[in-house]
DNA sequence: CGGTATCCAGGAAGATACTG
DNA sequence: CAGTATCTTCCTGGATACCG
């Protein structure tokens, strides 16, 4: 079962419109441990499968092999095998990959922007009650 | 600890660059399974608790609770109590919370106007290999 | 090199019951 | 009404070992 199930059932079940499914289905995606790193990774072109795991550093070989077939399962990247030895596989962005980025990084600048905040708040918010 | 930390931890340990750890800590807020459905319902104006509970259906008092507090937490929801009998509790976006709106319903757009492809992609992917 | 298979720990979320 | 407390289940992700 994906990944994305638990939330997008949430949306499924009760019932919501469409594109709140569609809009938690995609959260969910994004919202995963490692997902939207390794798009970024694949921004300026393909990399390596080990490339990759060196480029991340704390992944784990499972972890990445399944961030990877989910996001080419959602055509998000190719998966391309050069069948020398030693093997070589070569990860890339689709273009609808890409298109992706746009919206992801959109929401990054937000965080970015406003991390400082969040943070203070967090503080304070902490700071009650004691 | 907060449901943001596995996804945070990650980047932090590793000691990537500051954007990524903050890109990591709001998707891990808004990819959590309620968090997003919530400030959407809270886009048009304050709401009860129970108002909450009721429009979205299948969410758990505790959950809602929960959801409620991070969101408070991290400053982008205000926690108003009424001192009536009974008690009436109302819950609104800060302006950080409806700042944030901006990119989700971004985010929201591309998947609404992906879905299809996406969907597409997966039963293909399905599909293969049998 | 690029995986897959298996096991395990920890956290997220649901159900239920109780409280101011 | 708006929670808190507790218990339990399930899922995510890490560690490890093995395969083509």
């Amino acid at each position: 079962m994906s990944p994305a199930h638990t939330a997008v059932t949430a949306a499924t079940e009760i019932g919501l419109p469409g594109e709140c499914r569609a809009v938690n289905t995609v959260l969910t995606r994004i919202g995963d441990k490692w997902t939207v790193l390794i798009v970024m990774m694949l921004a300026d072109g393909p990399r390596r499968f080990n490339e990759l795991k060196r480029a991340i550093g704390g992944i784990s070989q499972r972890m990445l092999t399944l961030t990877l077939r989910g996001l080419e399962r959602d055509g998000l990247v190719t998966r391309t095998v050069f069948p020398t030895i030693p093997p070589r596989v070569d990860y890339a962005l689709t273009d609808l990959g890409h298109s992706l980025l746009v919206p992801v990084r959109a929401l990054g600048g937000w965080a970015f922007e406003h991390i400082p905040t969040i943070e203070a708040a967090r503080d304070a918010f902490d700071k009650r009650d004691d």
